[in-house]
This record gives structure tokens, sequence and C-alpha cells, in this order.
DNA sequence: GACAGTAGCGGACCACGGTCCGTTTCACAA
DNA sequence: TTGTGAAACGGACCGTGGTCCGCTACTGTC
């Protein structure tokens, strides 16, 4: 079933394909689809998962500054670094996970996981800030749809890797 | 016509109003709301215009900070302050033409006004970045649905006051 | 007043995401 | 082997955003 969206989705586009062509092609209903994965960015989230767990595992164990032992401000940088990259290698299906409902970004589990890292770090680095809330300032420009907007734009990875570590490092580089 | 979305809007909520039943309320074929406004967003937009206009001219005319006079740090945080409050009072309408469609929040015409204009304090207070990456990064957290998200998360408008002018300042006070 | 050309309208129509319920299938007990 | 309950399934169905085309109504001409 994922198989078979994956496929679908190198095939013809992430945006181009209907859950009920999902559903023929892995030889199965439309009901069952949406009690596996709830809703279509249920299914993005699934397709997702793979990736984004291997840079959890990169944040929690790697080596720094993307794992612990870095300053918290290194540490900061490498992740904007590191997901931004993620990002563009499978904007479609950010969108998809993203967008497909009204606030779903803000829902899935992997975006609290985000944020509860970038927390930690902010804490560490500006104790006088709202961490909370500067954490979802820091991950709002990572928003897929302002990646893919940017991209259309003209704007290349570099250049928003330049730009997003140029305006971390200001916030959080101690003077 | 937009007074029919507005009277609808007002008693059911934004989301709950389809754009048939703006047509019929308005008496006038679905088809002339389409070509009138294009899809939702336009709709949304139109409504929002008049509102967004009178920001605009407090910018462009008003009194400092606001306005023209002001080092454009100070006047980068009075922006971002008065979108977020005028942000939160239509938060649904916002929602609605930023997230209508893919990308919609890019596309439309006031994006881009704010983005030129934070483009141009940007420029004054850091010469050195790249400020029309930077400019959308500053509107990255102004995003509607990010809005609501923090809403329904407990954060009300003088938190997200805060946390946005502490990070706008650390961005552009000069050390 | 009759007529032709045209701009603007309306609502039938389509595709899609999401729901719902009748039906199948299967594990287990007798 | 057969009977029973429950869980999983499938696809008909619904509401919505957006398209499209036949028709209306209005303008200007003789």
């Amino acid at each position: 079933m994922l198989e078979a969206a994956d496929r679908l989705f190198a095939e013809q586009g992430v945006t181009n394909v209907s859950l009920d062509a999902i559903a023929a092609e892995a030889g199965v209903g439309k009901g069952t689809v949406f009690r596996r994965f709830g809703d279509r960015a249920g299914l993005a989230v699934a397709l997702l998962d793979e990736r984004e767990r291997e840079l959890q595992e990169r944040i929690l164990t790697g080596p720094p500054p993307l794992g612990p032992g870095a300053p918290a401000a290194d540490r900061l940088t490498a992740f904007v670094d590191a997901y931004l990259e993620l990002l563009d290698r499978h904007v479609e299906l950010f969108i998809d996970s993203e967008n497909a409902s009204d606030g779903a970004r803000y829902r899935i589990g992997s975006y609290w996981l985000w944020h509860r890292h970038v927390v930690v770090l902010v804490e560490e680095a500006r104790p006088e800030l709202d961490a909370a809330y500067v954490a979802h300032a820091v991950l709002a420009p990572l928003a897929a749809d302002l990646h893919q907007a940017l991209r259309t734009e003209g704007f290349d990875l570099d250049r928003m890797r330049a730009g997003l570590t140029s305006v971390v490092q200001l916030l959080f580089r101690r003077a």
C-alpha cells in the first residue's frame, strides 16, 4: 500500500495522485486507506517517517554539531541545515503532510519532536527568551509551502541555507 | 455579495460556509462568485482588503515608529506588532486567504507588499543580510495557521507579541 | 419596433477528500 | 465441521471547490 503510493507519486507527481488511484493501485478499497492513515496527511507522514527518523537518530546520538556535545547555537544551525535539506528532497510530500487539512502541520507528531528539540536548545542558548514561542518562530521558515514558493521564485537550496543560518546565528550566537 | 459573505461568515463561522451558500445568500449563481474572485482565497482577500489597506496607509504615511522616520529596527518591531493584531482579529479570514489552495499565501498581492516593506527595512538595518530571504523568514511566523495553532494551544496575543518582538529585536537591533 | 451581436450570468457538472454501513472473513468454541 | 461474534474491508455515497457551456439580457443598428 505504501509501495503503491510511492510508485504512483514517483510516476505522476504527488499532487496529481488521488487517494482513489492509490487504493486502486494497491488493490484495496478506499475505506481501507482511510482506516489505515486517517487522511491524506497521514499517508504522507507515513511515507516520510523513515527519513525523519533517520534525522532524529542523528540528532539524538550522532556526532556534533548535530548530535549532543556542541554549543546550542551550533546545534541549532546544524539542525535547520539538515532539516532544510530533508525538506528540499521531499517538498511535495511535506506539503501533503502539512497542508492536507487546516493546521495539519501543528497536529502531526514529528512537528512536536522538532519543536521540543528546538525548545531545549533555545533554553540553553538564550534562557531569557520564551523558548516555546521562539521555537515555533524558528520552525516557521521551514514550512513546506514557503519552501516551495521560494523554489519557484528562483531561490536555490544554498541560498536558503545561507539565509537561515545567518538568522539563527544572529539570534543565538552570544554577542 | 461581499455583504452576503460577511453576514454568513459572522453567523456561522468562516469555515462552515460553503461558496454555494454564499452564492445563494447573495441571490446569484456560483459561477458569478468565481468569475468575480477567482477562488475561495480571492473572496477572503477581498474581505480583508480594507483592513489591510488601513495598515498599509499607517505604514506609508502614519506617525513613527510604524510610519517613516524611526530607525528600521523599531519600524520592524512596530510592523510585526500591528500585523499580529490584525491577524488576531481576523484569523479565520486569513486562513482562508492563505490556505485555500496550496501556496496561496505567496501568490496574493498583499503578501508581496508586506514583503517589500520588510525587505527595505532589513536592508537598512542589516545590509549584510540577504534581505529578500530574511524578509520571508520574518513573515513566516505570521502565517495564519500557525497563529491559529498557537491560540488553541493557549498562547494569548500578548505572549506572541512579546515573543516575536524579542526575536525581531535580537535580529535587527545593532549590538 | 425588430433584430443581431455580445458580454455576463447561472447552475449542471466534475473530481476529489472523507464518511458510512452492509458484507466478508476469520479466529475460536463446541 | 459447523456456528457465532467481531474485526476488517470495500465501495456507494456526500459535500465541497472549481469548471464550463448554453442561455439570457442588454447594447447598438436600421
